[in-house]
DNA sequence: TTTT
DNA sequence: TTTT
């Protein structure tokens, strides 16, 4: 009975950290920030960036660890998680989080920000770009046939 | 490299029919009213009713079948999806629907509106109802612990 | 360039606190539950609630305060924000909150859950339960004729 | 009560049509492509595309008319309308448009695909690319001051 | 602190 | 055809 969905489209400010768990599971985490411009009072343009802490699981992770860099546009489609843990001092200290459930890659291949001589994108994984989508992936029936079994789907409990 | 998203919530204008393919996959469809309310240039409160058409597939369909009546108040996530079908002078049409792929039922249980003696939810389906939601289902993390596997998350590809 | 979207269904955990600025701006605060319920490896079902901080500002904050009240379902759409303060010890924390740009009550009206014998929601607002919607509330033009003017875009009433 | 939200990522089919109605008010038309790459049962990649008829208005038409083109990839937010027309044998029609009131061109400037020699946003508009979006416009507070006032809600510039 |  |  609740809903607490997130989508953001913006740019990474590093490249993601690619980790492992104990028990060997991907967890990536990045940073992600999102500019709004609005004018003030007195009609002068003004920008004001919001840095989200994304963190992305399993194949998701991988994903995000091969293929995004610094400065690439993404679309994240998530949850808001808040997460309590102990700073240097033992405060209880809370961090929010967007959980990515959905990860899309905007903009051309190897059309990153990231500046430089290098070029990210292609630097960091030489293979073609995929599609980092999750639940949108389902199959789409045509004219009523049934559409392809996808075990993503429609899984309610 | 693109996301179709549909976020509803409305009414159902009536009951779900729940229906099987000749390969015995379940779906549901029904149509869902959202109603908007503005006021027009003589400053008079104005309502227009958009109605959508909703299918669901597999155990989603299921759930829709059981569960939704008449008048109630529904969360629907899906996407848009066009397809073509001949009317009976074999001309070419299309009908546009979105393919739901989480359901949250809204209100509290048994507030729905089917009216009549019975109660409608009741009715329906006796059980205790349950959470028609998809990919929000995963777990949740706890200061980073590995949260605990959900064959609904992540399959990028 | 840039997008910063949060959708929630959830749950109020105590009645909206109404307060106004200096130069006598009103802004409501309340927290929300959203709750997901998933299985765990054992196959146990189990939930999550996470509590967000929701902030409203001008009318949908009236609006909140006059009509919302502790444990009323309602849809909230906004953006994530993580503003500093400082702590009694003079360290810089931070606290993420979602600001308010749309809000529709769920359920039906009087359908609130603040037990006790008044009945939460006439209680706090005798007068006719009306829309909190913002930007949706434009509206539609038919068989495209231009839509009327309205002013009231993101004004609630 | 209710919501009626679509969110989509993807690409022109073609420049927009700008028009104007008989009062004088801008509207804009164009076709956007979303596709989903999915494996079908044999684990062959597949891929299926999805048109989109967005419609836009005033100001938000202008600015389509003024940046987009061909190819180009943008963030669309609106709502779906399904509205009748006659056909060229005064059969009643239906057909299904987004009407948005939020657009943001993706990737970076220049970076449309429309192929050619003359690059497609360029040539259209050879003003600096300007944000299209609408409420999302709305300031931040820092530490809870008062946001300044934003006539600019739902305008984009 | 809510709700199912 | 729903709902407020």
């Amino acid at each position: 009975m609740s809903v607490n969905k997130v989508i953001l489209v913006g740019n990474l400010g590093k490249d993601p950290e690619l980790r492992y768990t104990a028990s060997g599971t991907a967890v990536a985490n990045f940073s992600l920030a999102t500019t709004e411009r609005f004018k003030d009072r007195d009609g002068n343009s003004q920008e004001k960036t919001e840095w989200h802490n994304i963190v992305a699981w399993r194949q998701l992770a991988e994903i995000c660890g091969k293929y995004l860099t610094k400065g690439r546009q993404v679309y994240i489609e998530g949850k808001i998680q808040t997460r309590s843990y102990e700073d240097r001092d033992g405060n209880k200290r809370y961090i929010t989080e967007i959980v990515a459930d959905q990860m899309q890659m905007l903009g051309r291949a190897g059309d990153d920000n990231s500046g430089g001589g290098g070029g990210g994108y292609q630097r960091r994984e030489p293979r073609q770009e995929r599609s980092g989508g999750g639940s949108n992936n389902q199959p789409r029936q045509t004219e009523y046939e049934e559409p392809p079994f996808n075990p993503d789907d429609d899984i309610p409990f």
